[in-house]
DNA sequence: CATGAATGAGACTTCATTCAT
DNA sequence: GATGAATGAAGTCTCATTCAT
């Protein structure tokens, strides 16, 4: 879809002094709110310089064009979504056990849900652009993939286990399912569909993906609904 | 997100004469192909006029804008994605027997997924301008609405019956279930994500969707793949 | 030398109408002395568009760029360089004598004189431009190209008839003689070099010319000094 | 023609310690391919300054703007090609005998074609940038003045002696045949007109100009045709 | 001396839209 | 109804030059 131009791969010079860096810095903050409330095509090169507090001239010294620094934007963006959770020992519960698959998929799609929420604003304008941008187009679904890939594998993993449907096409199943996370959290989170409790529509997501795949949930140890 | 001006409800002058008529629907008929080819913001009124061999000016005695003849074709289109299918008695099988609720499912996947595939790239298309249309963003909601009523009526009528997970909040699982078909069949369809073969795509979006609300497989009658 | 793009074939839209045809006419007008005033690299196409009467964005209506117009009126320039002499039986005298060859050269000569003479100005644009303007240039090389043929042509024939020096290679002959000419166009028409009389200045060329192919002066009828 | 600001006389400090001599050398030298490459419009100072290993700053130490730095150069070339021949006694021949007429014009002849041949590049710089800028334009005026000036005093005196056409205006004789051997020059070596042979091209240009003024070619001691 | 960050004037160009014919 | 000429706002981008460090 997206038609753009190749993109010249070539920076216009990495700044090499401190100072430089501080200003190629300082654009960048200065442009994700300009994008995130104009979006794109409504956003001004001068809008951003300006926020920045350097002249139109200084733009130009650090990025190519508008494209340019939004691919760079959001490509931090898309690196953030996909970046492993912070705390460690993720997949132990409080009391240390090994957590279920039910869990590991919750704490999966809270965390993508939390992230997106964080962001939604300038989510939605990368879904905008993405649209026209082949290059952020490409880091778009780089990040589908990234999470499709994952849960193939554990779809795969589950299925052997005889813990899953075994009917289901793991490829397929992937993406559909990351197609959901995907597009539940810009219609709720962008789009505005509705007001949902947070914690709910995480379990909610979850066991819907848990049931798709023919899960079942765990007996014991049941998680009490925190809000 | 979507940020544009009121847009005008009235169209300039509806055609009154026959061949008016047929000068406009010239005009509508040959924006599509140039909205899918050029996309939105690339294609120019020339090359819609010029397409349909009309003058430049003349398109401005039956739109009002880029935007005008676009929503056109998106409102259709819509319209078009949520229309009824055509064969009537959809819920009787060959047998005249009442279908089951998988099948009924499954065909308004099928629907669905093969609607979007003759669409593809206007599909696209509108997906792109309905980040910064708000005209055509709602239009896109209404569509989203339509299948999402229709998916919660279904759950709530099956949780009564019995047949579906009774921890499903109806709202939430349409909500998310209808982005998933939606989302897949746009990464599918139009952005080339992979190869699927038609109908075991349609198999499996209908399993993960029944899944998903815990509908059970009918033991009986099992539906032969076809393809 | 020059450098410059391919530079695309295809002018914007031939005017379609009787009106656009003046307007475009009236552009080229208008150009020409705005070229002769500032040079074409000062030249604006604010300059140009706003002695023709018209606005900015009808230049684009009509040329892709300055350089397309320049292109134009070089064009025309050079054509009407090498046109041939409007008055009839060029090659007879004033009694309807053939004329002799040194006749034909000073002829010649004074033709081209003449025509510098008038377009100084443009010409020196043109000197300038098709340093860096491939097809400027091109449409130079053909003028020079042109007298070439023409002299070398000549200098065969009368080296056959044994009334020029054998010793003169004519290929060569030609295009120094065609370089002398026109240089000493440019130097004494557009740089200024001196002041020569009109009528002295074509004598001395043609001599210089006639005596550098080792042609004979005819005995009779020898022609009286104008002025 | 060319319209350039007066151009301050005073060059921005010259350089005091042997270092800067060096550096401001080193600008000097790698702007010249610079220019011969990129043209005088395309070439930026940004090239030069890279490409003799300096910050862009420090160009302006040396030079106050890009046509100062390559006014230097013209001059030099200017120098270059009006600088008497290195080889002393050059109206001896081998024997030690003076030289003949034509014999000198040929030696003048052969010094101006190897010199512009050896710096064609640069030399079709300097016709492009002496149509827009005063200062090399009159370096280029100095050069043609240089030449015809010895020209026309060896036309002067040769006509004195009775060996030369009387005919001839001395004055316009030497413009128009330096004319003659710079513009043959520029096209057979800039322009690429065509392929001659380098000591016929030689001996043709002298025979033209030669015969021109009307001088006699010597009757013994013939020169043999060398290549 | 050297560096490279910062500046900003100013031209080009596009194309949706208007309007006289 | 149809035509196509005319308009002009608006933004992008370049690069020589300045200047603080």
């Amino acid at each position: 879809m997206p038609r753009t131009k190749p993109a010249p791969e070539q920076q216009p010079a990495t700044p090499r002094s401190r100072k430089g860096a501080a200003t190629r810095a300082r654009l960048l903050e200065a442009a994700k709110p300009v994008f995130e409330e104009a979006g794109f095509l409504e956003a001004r090169i001068t809008d951003i310089s300006e926020r920045a507090g350097v002249s139109h001239g200084s733009f130009y010294h650090y990025f190519d064009s508008k494209e340019q620094i939004f691919r760079e934007i959001a490509e931090a963006q898309e690196a953030h979504l996909t970046s492993p959770s912070a705390d460690a020992g993720a997949d132990r519960d409080g009391d240390g056990d090994q957590v279920s698959e039910w869990e590991r998929i919750r704490r999966a799609n809270r965390r993508y849900l939390e992230r997106y929420r964080d962001n939604g604003k300038i989510m939605g304008v990368i879904e905008e652009v993405s649209r026209y941008d082949a290059f952020v187009n490409e880091a778009r679904m780089r990040r589908q993939k990234h999470f499709a890939d994952r849960a193939e594998k554990a779809i795969r993993r589950l299925q052997a286990e005889g813990a899953a449907d075994a009917e289901v096409d793991p490829q397929i199943a992937a993406v559909a399912l990351g197609s959901m996370v995907g597009r539940f959290a810009e219609l709720w989170l962008v789009e505005d569909w509705a007001k949902f409790d947070f914690e709910t529509a995480v379990d909610q997501v979850t066991r819907l993906w848990a049931n798709a795949i023919g899960l079942r949930e765990p007996a014991r140890k049941r998680r009490r609904r925190s809000s």
